[in-house]
DNA sequence: TCAAAATGTTGCTTTATGTGGTTATTTTGA
DNA sequence: TCAAAATAACCACATAAAGCAACATTTTGA
């Protein structure tokens, strides 16, 4: 990869970090080039992230002040709260639940706002501070240093926290999800984490979005007979349709 | 899908979380679009939950089942946050901070987002979540049962977890400061988990708004002369005045 | 000089925003 | 209370600005 940055291309990245923001068309007429020459010349920075690319402007990833896991959040939003809705319809008041970190599982988490005195586990600072202090809920929350992407803790600490429990329904969301390959994971210590979830607990379900159908990460997470339920915003196709059902997996699809 | 957030949505969260409510109209008026504009914006906002709408105006998200901690969060808001304002002047880029878990700590968290690269201890799951995931921090959090009350983790486990560090700033909100008694609590698990945080830091800092002077409460947290600084919004009384000096507490009055 | 790289131009596509007409909700006043 | 008036929301379409890609031109360096 060539990353040398022309002078004029570290003279844009200079205005930006001191202004925050700045707009394309002034900076093609101060550096007396064309348009599209100073759109060629951010185009490798927006590339490799260095400033984020708008209509006519360009800015400071932080100058927005917002955290890749609440801009995830808002991807597919509404097919990640209709599997949060159907999931919920499976919890009573009173019900313990094991979460792991996740978005459609923060989502979830948002719907359980519904119920009450659940006892909730969880490695999710987001989820915990979701559900800790409201509707006589308890909450459980594995501690240690929390990943810089999903506010949530990881590793052997974090499973040893997991293994103390037994509940009634284990809950994960996953990246990718194949015939073959089964529910898989890119990172290590995320997988770990959600296979211990998945031991814990009486109905073992993971929540889905359509979009990871046909998918598969580095990581395998376990195989379709450790699970118990899969809720989706899609129909799977014939072949993992076929894999879940010889795996006795219920499959629950609701409409976006 | 591009769910990154416009300048212009960024101002509106931060309006309407500053003022708990905002109309569509000044909305319009003030950022200088139209009303359609400023509805096309709102609409991921709404989507995602993070905003509530209504005729004419947005609205924060409490409304529904909101927790007494979130309820005491908006109590002395102004006084807070002045103090919490004045208290992010003392962080620099980088530092470390310890914080436990109270009202006026996690607004001062909020004030916090301006930083970077922050490393950060507590037992709050509000401000792990809070900070967790933004401005390349670190954030490392005490695991365990969560307080109904305030979210937090408390006794031994969480001791033992603070007392693997030592910070720059350990900071926290007291319930109840007089001349005699010094800085006092309710609760047995909140006061020794705030002489941790106390132990384990350079510079000692309390926060405490001015409806706590002259009041006492069950449990000693600790002598004037376990700490370096009070911030308040009100000035002490000759006799806490006289006996902060003493101890040698600098102390920084804001205005509200 | 000439080939390669950089920059500019042109025409088409996409995006953001605004406008006007219609429908829905709230407020009002008898 | 209820219906009319006022206000806000919604929708489809219009428009201007920005983005993009293909091609033309200029600059650069051996």
């Amino acid at each position: 990869m060539n990353t040398e940055l022309s002078k004029r291309q570290n003279e844009i990245l200079d205005r930006v970090r001191e202004h925050g923001t700045y707009s394309i068309a002034a900076l093609a007429l101060s550096l007396k080039v064309s348009l599209e020459t100073i759109r060629r010349d951010i185009k490798p920075l927006v590339e490799s992230r260095e400033i984020l690319r708008r209509h006519g402007s360009i800015a400071m990833p932080h100058e927005l002040g917002e955290a890749p896991f609440e801009r995830r959040l808002r991807e597919h939003v509404l097919a990640k709260r209709a599997i949060a809705r159907r999931t919920a319809r499976l919890i009573e008041d009173g019900d313990s639940l094991m979460l792991d970190t996740g978005t459609t599982t923060s989502i979830f988490a948002r719907e359980l706002l519904k119920k009450r005195n659940l006892t909730v586990v969880t490695n999710s600072s987001d989820i915990a501070r979701t559900l800790a202090t409201v509707n006589g809920n308890r909450v459980y929350m594995a501690g240690g240093e929390l990943n810089g992407s999903n506010g949530a803790a990881f590793g052997p600490t974090a499973i040893a926290f997991a293994a103390n429990f037994h509940v009634r329904h284990a809950i994960i969301s996953i990246g990718a999800l194949h015939a073959d390959f089964g529910p898989s994971d890119s990172v290590l210590a995320e997988a770990e984490f959600a296979r211990m979830v998945l031991s814990r607990g009486e109905n073992r379900i993971i929540l889905s979005d359509r979009s990871k159908f046909g998918r598969t990460a580095l990581i395998k997470v376990c195989d379709f007979t450790d699970i118990n339920r899969l809720i989706s915003d899609g129909i799977p196709d014939e072949k993992l349709s076929a894999a879940l059902q010889t795996a006795g997996v219920s499959v629950n699809v609701v409409a976006p």
